[in-house]
DNA sequence: TAATGGGTGCACT
DNA sequence: AAGTGCACCCATT
């Protein structure tokens, strides 16, 4: 409702604005936002905050909800120190779900913050896969110019979300041709991946192909980040309804919000597995494929079936009904910490780097770049590093406050223009321009032409190594060239 | 579970049934079945029926189900006299649907019997889009030639659903460019609508794309048909249980089940719309896209929103609780008529064809391709009719035994083998050969050629014309070919 | 609940 | 032939 509008007016002024980002916040206004001034939470190492504006409401920070914080904390960490997009960044210190509707909305804790709106693409009892909510295009965002310049749209963007040149050929290619239909603004390779061990019965979370093909931007408007915002407050989540708070008086007033990108960590990227097919180069038709985190090869062994999630859990996020009762379940103790000793012991039971499915982390490998510029295209010897917290986390002060380490991600940003040295050797176009932690991804550095020098490929070469008999369909003559050859990257 | 089973069965003995069509019935035995002779039913005129089988059973044939089922005939009818697959046919006497979860139901019943498994595609307050169940493709299919023979799939197809190298280089198209998943053995473009005319207060039904690019085979193992009878029963609608026990048992034992196919309706088809463009030949871009029925472009007017549906009413195709309800409701009743004279007058009340949303119908064509081909390609001069019911309908009898008419639907195929003549035409690959009414689609024709040519066409074409300013993104010269022309027909 | 990837029915938006 | 969020599936290893 109010989206629609907030659609029309801010792609009405979009063009004008040269602070674009920050927009949409700004033309709105956010209730409880503004009543904080930045960095007002002074609560650091045990001091249960008593932040004067909280005290007459009914506060309940659960100890859960503090822990999940704090690993939100790491967690964001752990992304923001990931280099390169196609690495897997696993999540290790997380809460231990109960079930999965929890999972959502601790993510959600993590990546609203970063201008990320996050929707399920898939779930079941033993997984929920997540990627960025699709973007809404307005009309005008169809026949905007390649670059510069942004519609509106829900998640990443108030901008378009891939250049439309891009996304029209991507669009028209799968239009051409059947397919569920999907908007050619739907096509961030990011996702999260949480994951349920039977043998550790416990989740697991990877983050995979940390980089967008869309500008990212935290939109309190967002119809589902309201929804989000109330669960907090029905769970009690008190701190971090404050951050977030913060978070809309931050993005309101045009301040920076955003976590500190990393100053130039766009480059040649490769996985493990195809490091003995020639690099991409721009016009090769294994460019968009590589560049993007895909399915494991080896696994170990199956079966299968849960039970029925429809009469388990309600949506979390929509039942607005159990705010009383999570108020009247545990009123007013701020700083409690039954669980906490619990939970915390089965983090520190479980190493920094390894655990869970470390062997899918080794699988698909996480390159260090760095070293990879070192010795070139020299061969399968790529420096595999293992991403999850090295130096951070260690400190997990018995409950809460880490909402404060939390917000300061995101709050002081030592912006560095993003190199685009790497970013020009593959593509010509940069006009869409990552604003995530990892700027550039060579996916979308170069939409257009990753899309029409792949695109054309696929015809003959995925055609041929994924149907390995001869094609010897009677007059149907469809040829798979002789240069084909492998890259089965997706599915 | 049983599906699986019946997976693994039938695509290893697939090969070797001469009659592979009815090869899934017969190997699975059904209950009822069996206790029924051909033509059994015997009521005729007003009589209501007094079979001796039926007898024994708790019998209700609503006056609603009596309609329905009178209605289900009719479109039948209506869609049997239908002759080229992108023409419309609109439903017209349809039941008064009181919500929309009765429509599924009642096409099934029309459905099922010729071979086709329906699942909603889209489905809001005030429409329904239909479409061909996916097919489970196994691994066989995947690995396939080109022509004959085929694996198990759940809807259609007890055969390919589609040309494996046609299918996998759509597959491989979409894949090469992110888009929502769909199997290469999901494209078949025949839809079923219905639309909730607030106006009119009525539901609307039309077929549209009425051709399938996958063979049809009514299979009375899929989970979805037990179901559906399941469906039958709770609603007391012996009448419908009886004809589809029937149909089980001429699918066991091989009988002839489906409507007889109309000779030879193969041709050049095109859309009212694209008179004024060059008709497509084999290689044209417009090729594949121009076989089949788009989006509209006018509509009737149509607000919208009813209410929620999720608290309205509950799956009925899976409520096994509402048998004993239903049966309360209305015990033994089998001819009363107290709805029907309502029914009635509704229906008597629409002309029979204008009605509803036949603006739409208009706008779409519905082209007699004998009277086309006289006057070959001679300009936007198409012969338009409505296919709409003409002589049949009529007989109205105040109820039931309708059953028996629509079971000789489907009960006495007088088969004529398909023309290839123009199938070839466009095409060189005939593997696929729609068994439907119509028979061969040229949307699937010639599968391989359509989608290359196609498709990289439309990296040009369909990018040009749909975003008219000049393309000036910076270095992104992903350039759209001088040759480009329109084909918005997607979209 | 093996682990882990993908397809797809279908109502919401 | 709305696009898509989400869950119930199935597939492979
Ligand atoms: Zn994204
Ligand atoms: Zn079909």
């Amino acid at each position: 409702m109010e989206e629609s509008q907030l659609d029309v007016f801010s792609s009405d002024l979009w063009r004008h604005s040269p602070s674009v980002d920050l927009f949409l916040a700004s033309a709105s206004p956010v209730s409880s936002a503004g009543t904080h001034t930045t960095g007002t939470t002074t609560t650091t190492g045990t001091t249960t905050h008593t932040d004067e504006s909280v005290d007459t409401q009914l506060r309940r920070s659960d100890d859960t909800a503090s822990l999940n914080n704090a690993l939100g904390e790491n967690a964001l960490e752990s992304i923001r120190r990931q280099r390169a997009q196609n690495k897997l960044i696993h999540l290790d210190p997380i809460p231990d779900f109960k079930d999965r509707s929890e999972i959502k909305p601790w993510l959600q804790k993590i990546f609203y913050p970063q201008g990320i709106e996050i929707v399920i693409e898939r779930s079941d009892s033993a997984k929920v896969v997540f990627k960025c909510k699709a973007s809404k295009r307005t009309k005008q965002s169809m026949w905007r110019k390649g670059s510069a310049g942004g519609p509106t749209s829900v998640n990443g963007g108030t901008e378009e979300a891939e250049t439309p040149l891009a996304a029209q050929a991507v669009k028209r290619l799968q239009q051409g041709k059947k397919k569920r239909s999907v908007s050619p603004f739907n096509t961030c390779p990011f996702r999260v991946r949480a994951t349920y061990s039977l043998k550790l019965k416990k989740w697991n979370i990877v983050v995979m192909n940390n980089g967008h093909s869309h500008p990212l931007k935290f939109n309190p408007e967002s119809e589902d980040y309201k929804k989000f915002k109330n669960t907090l407050r029905n769970e009690g989540d008190w701190d971090a309804v404050r951050k977030f708070d913060e978070l809309e008086y931050r993005a309101k007033f045009n301040l920076p919000t955003e976590p500190e990108p990393i100053p130039c960590d766009c480059g040649l990227t490769q996985e493990i597995e195809f490091f003995n097919i020639v690099l991409p180069t721009a016009n090769s038709t294994l460019n968009s494929s590589s560049e993007t985190i895909t399915k494991p090869r080896h696994k170990s062994e199956i079966s299968r079936k849960h039970k029925a999630y429809k009469e388990k859990v309600l949506n979390q996020t929509e039942s607005d009904t159990r705010f009383q009762q999570k108020l009247d379940f545990d009123p007013d103790s701020v700083m409690s910490t039954p669980n906490l000793a619990h939970l915390q012991h089965q983090i520190s039971e479980t190493p920094v780097t390894t655990q869970g499915n470390i062997n899918e982390q080794n699988l698909q490998e996480e390159i260090d770049f760095n070293n990879f510029f070192l010795k070139p295209t020299s061969g399968p010897t790529p420096h595999i590093i293992h991403e999850v917290k090295e130096d951070l986390n260690a400190n997990l002060p018995g409950h809460l406050d880490f909402d404060q380490n939390l917000l300061d991600a995101f709050t002081m940003p030592a912006w560095t223009p993003p190199c685009e040295a790497y970013s020009t050797e593959t593509g010509q176009d940069d006009s869409v321009r990552a604003t995530s932690i990892n700027s550039v991804t060579h996916y979308n550095s170069s939409p257009a032409t990753n899309l029409l020098s792949s695109d054309m490929g696929n015809i003959h070469l995925v055609d041929r190594q994924s149907r390995p008999q001869p094609i010897d369909n009677d007059t149907s003559n469809t040829q798979s060239p002789p240069w084909g050859s492998q890259h089965d990257i997706f599915r």
